[in-house]
DNA sequence: CCTTTGAATTGACTGGGATCAATCGCGCTT
DNA sequence: AAGCGCGATTGATCCCAGTCAATTCAAAGG
């Protein structure tokens, strides 16, 4: 999952049904905290998650770090590049996983249908990621939070009589390695969207979206 | 062409010859300052750039700019996300473009060879965004500059007796709007590089690297 | 229930890059 | 050659987000 503009979300980068004639490999299971892949492994399958939330990252040397994904339900992990993977993933939750042989990337070697859905998922991730540089080159903070925010309430936002409700499942480091922020500013500014009573944080994990409008006005650069 | 750590690059990002044993379409030119499609459009045909510089860019409504990535020899642009293009392209100098039928992105609608190709730059695309990612959320106006043009120099440098020499088709502002940074600091990190003798500007479109190490170092977080 | 521990929040201060503005430099036109 | 115009550079100042540090909070375990 990526932050792109909410409304382009809904068509283009929503649940994958991944078609396929032939049986399908079982679902597996991964528990919170424990590895699906790691930087530089090779890739014999793929994964759509099912349910649960992943997580992708990158290290620096130095020991700087970037998420470069959540992968929610629909999601389609583990794209290899020259037969690598180029992330960690883990889990932030207990996942369901639907494995996908990766050969499935080439042609002939299973399923047409689900290898078109493949591609398909392939170009959707690139459209996706072009969205998140303007994210990340371009938005201020506030425009960050509240992006990120609309995105995971398009998507896996729960309705709660009039309000809206969402679970975070990652840490506020998570949060801030992926829209290129500190801890201490994401944190400001959730605050700061609080005690403007867009948001209501009901516990860490969880926020209400009290003004859906004023959080979408500011993330698309509206003053507060 | 993003900006990756210039290690990788050389193994991950180089030209992709395209494999097809069918005929291809004649090649096409397209001349500077005119564009090649604009976000929005449908997608017919992808291109691999042959000779010449793409700029694929991408706008907010309130006018700032990303540029998404700029396309050089070898380059395959114009991927579909749901049949539309999701960026506006142009050319930064004459460019020499071979079309590919964007049909074969579709199992068995052509050359399969050539769909094998295709997904694998799509895959490397997807890759190489990441980590750019990591350029644009993690880090200093100096790593940046100094990053981007580590990779031009691995990419298409030139020897010149020792050193090695870059062409930058693009203007500050571009390469500001590319790293998500502002002309001016663009300009006086360029400065402040020529200051301290890692590279010399011949002219403004022209950059000698005189200290290749150097501005790998700086490019991977070294202190000045 | 209390203690421990790590994450989250808040505060004070700093600094890197943005902003605003002036000047420079170079190619183009006439 | 002179004048024009736009992009690049440089300077001065500002401010948003980073840094460093202290405090609070909450989940987990004894």
């Amino acid at each position: 999952m990526y932050v792109t503009i909410p409304n382009d979300f809904a068509e283009k980068s929503c649940a994958v049904a991944l078609h396929s004639t032939g049986p399908l490999t079982a679902q597996t299971r991964l528990k919170t905290g424990t590895y699906l892949f790691y930087e530089g492994d090779e890739v014999d399958w793929l994964y759509q998650v099912n349910s649960g939330v992943l997580r992708l990252t990158r290290l620096l040397v130095d020991g700087r770090r970037q998420v470069i994904a959540f992968g929610y339900p629909g999601d389609i992990v583990g794209f290899p590049a020259d037969g690598l993977h180029h992330t960690d993933c883990d889990a932030l939750s207990d996942v369901r996983l639907q494995p996908i042989r990766s050969a499935c990337l080439e042609n002939g070697q299973c399923d047409p249908q689900l290898h078109h859905s493949l591609m398909q998922a392939a170009l959707r991730e690139i459209s996706a990621m072009q969205d998140h540089f303007m994210m990340l080159g371009r938005k201020s903070a506030v425009e960050k939070l509240a992006s990120f925010l609309c995105v995971l309430t398009e998507r896996v936002g729960q309705d709660l009589g009039g309000f809206r409700q969402i679970t975070l499942p990652m840490s506020r480091s998570d949060i801030a390695d992926f829209l290129g922020l500190t801890t201490e500013t994401v944190s400001r500014t959730l605050t700061q969207l609080r005690k403007s009573k867009i948001i209501a944080i009901d516990n860490i994990h969880t926020i209400i979206i009290q003004r859906p409008e004023a959080l979408l006005g500011l993330s698309q650069g509206d003053r507060d």
